[in-house]
DNA sequence: TTGAAAGCGATACCAG
DNA sequence: CTGGTATCGCTTTCAA
């Protein structure tokens, strides 16, 4: 079928075991010789067998990455940095989504295992370290992106999410805004960070913080829209009602907005608004979103090159965290 | 490290080879044994390393997918689509993108093909049948998504392009529109049959065709907005000017619709606009725009099970093309 | 500097 | 029904 090492060895009179060492850039090899295989191996356009190498060496070369949700925009950019950091390493990519599943999450990192990847990357739904310990006794290595778990001491790159809530609250505080809610999360480390943000912003600023004013929802992404739609419709039956909102998410600042207008309320005069994420679509929508940017692309560079390091290291450095700093993105919706 | 085969057949008293039978459900194994087998499988939790596996039989179980971008929202639906069909038998996918580069695709099928994976799902960049002949001459399957090229026979799966471009067109004819432009693209088959739709649906309600209202742009994904944008500029400076334009994507047709509320005028009243892809925030846009719907997760869906079919299938096959039905989502943008 | 031999963990063919 | 043996393509160790 396709040419084997041994065929160039045939070829050149000499051993595999040469042509494998020239492969790579093994020393002791006479400069004439290997200059002679480097020559078959370009007319024949040789390219070594990868299961073959990974069955000898128990490296695959290939990483997994495993993302609750692909259409989400955050995590398709972080996908994107990961992919071309991987490619110019010469690593591939595996990926698969757990659908916000914590189940089916479980159930991609045994694939992810059984397929013998290098290392994983993972932003997970799970609510328990546990799943992480087949990892670990594995011994293979792996990054948590974006969100954090409780009592997991893990390689981790994400953003610097409480900065993020605080930003974006003390953006609207500045703006005049007296009553400050918050559409959240549930138990991501995201959106705790970032209700501790907010809290943090209001208590800073002489506020009270009331719990009237905080939401807390499940369905942070895959209906995302409908549920800021619903939260906020809640939030503006309060009295007094709020007069500014720090979302979780762009789209969960977009359905946010959605029912402000449909209440005939103005956006930002009678309800400022601030999402998370800063889509790219942010300053086109219905009212131009202000929103606190990720570097969502970055982040998933920062990964690869984490999860590379630990490939080639020792297996013995300590966990490392790294968090990238938010940078809030003004536009309409809170500022006119 | 892990359980092996071995491992399973040492404790049991049977060779490596029944334990291999009763893994893939060779019928010829005593029912007593098979139980045995399963059993101790099971409390090992063994699983079979699939780089032997590969090296033994050729087959990877892996297929690969390359995108021009993820970022873009109609390929992480179609990726979403793919992996979760794939992921369901039992096959790992593998995606990178071209990043819209033709050199960077060619590079990457290579990778693949050295990979060695089963199968490959391209949304193609290409302008020349080229690079898929190295592809052939692996006789490694594919599926062309999305876009197909010109002189190259192949199995493809995508939206009926011709279709779409009618569908907008009639819509916009329908609603008064005298003056209809087109902001397409120059070499992509999905660009070209939708500008052969829009031609058609004006052909066919006597309509005259004029050049100067067809756009042609390069820049279709990276920077569409900011292409839309300036196409539409353009547009607005002709005498007459349209008042109605049907855009290849939803992201040019965003930078349209900025371009017209900024010259100052209305949306649908002076320019009506269509947009292509109905991306998830068509609605939450400053004019919710009127996009034609192309079920891009199912067409990722139907890519996989084509795939799978070549995989397992003879290899002898015609090359089979299908498309999917678009279907026209009205919105404010074009319909009051 | 070079190569022979022994794996890596499975599967395939054929004999018993 | 069961299993010995060769094989997949490459790496590793060690002797020459």
């Amino acid at each position: 079928m396709s040419v084997r090492m041994k065929d160039i060895a045939r070829d050149l009179g000499v051993s595999a075991v040469t042509v494998s060492k020239v492969l790579r850039n093994h020393r002791d090899i006479g400069p004439e010789t290997r200059e002679r295989v480097l020559q078959r191996i370009k007319e024949l356009n040789y390219q070594p067998n990868p299961n073959a190498r990974a069955l000898a060496t128990g490296k695959t070369h290939l990483v997994g990455l495993i993302v609750p949700d692909l259409q989400h925009q955050f995590f398709a950019q972080v996908t994107k940095g990961v992919s071309r950091t991987l490619r110019k390493q010469g690593y591939g990519l595996i990926i698969s989504s757990s659908e916000e599943n914590a189940e089916f999450e479980r159930q991609e990192i045994d694939q992810m295992l059984a397929r013998h990847v290098d290392a994983l990357i993972i932003a997970s739904t799970q609510k328990t370290a546990q799943s992480f310990n087949r990892i670990t006794a594995r011994r293979v290595p792996y990054v948590l992106v974006d969100r954090k778990l409780a009592g997991l001491k893990a390689n981790f790159i994400g953003t610097d999410d409480v900065r993020a809530g605080m930003l974006a609250t003390e953006h609207l505080i500045a703006k005049g805004c007296r009553r400050i809610a918050h559409i959240g999360g549930d138990y991501l480390s995201t959106a705790s960070d970032r209700l501790a943000g907010y809290r943090a912003a209001l208590i800073q600023h002489g506020f009270e913080v009331s719990e009237k004013y905080i939401c807390h929802r499940t369905q942070l992404d895959d209906a995302a829209v409908a549920t800021g739609y619903r939260a906020m419709q809640a939030l503006l039956k309060l009295k007094p009602r709020p007069d500014g909102v720090f979302c979780f998410s762009d789209p969960i600042a977009t359905g946010a907005m959605q029912a402000v207008l449909e209440r005939g309320f103005r956006i930002p005069q009678d309800v400022a608004i601030v999402g998370c994420g800063n889509v790219l679509y942010a300053s086109a929508l219905r009212v131009p979103l202000s929103s606190v940017n990720q570097e969502s692309e970055t982040m998933g560079e920062c990964a690869a090159k984490m999860v590379l390091e630990l490939v080639n290291g020792d297996g013995k450095t300590e966990a490392r965290e790294m968090r990238l700093r938010p940078e809030l993105v003004l536009r309409a919706s809170s500022d006119l």
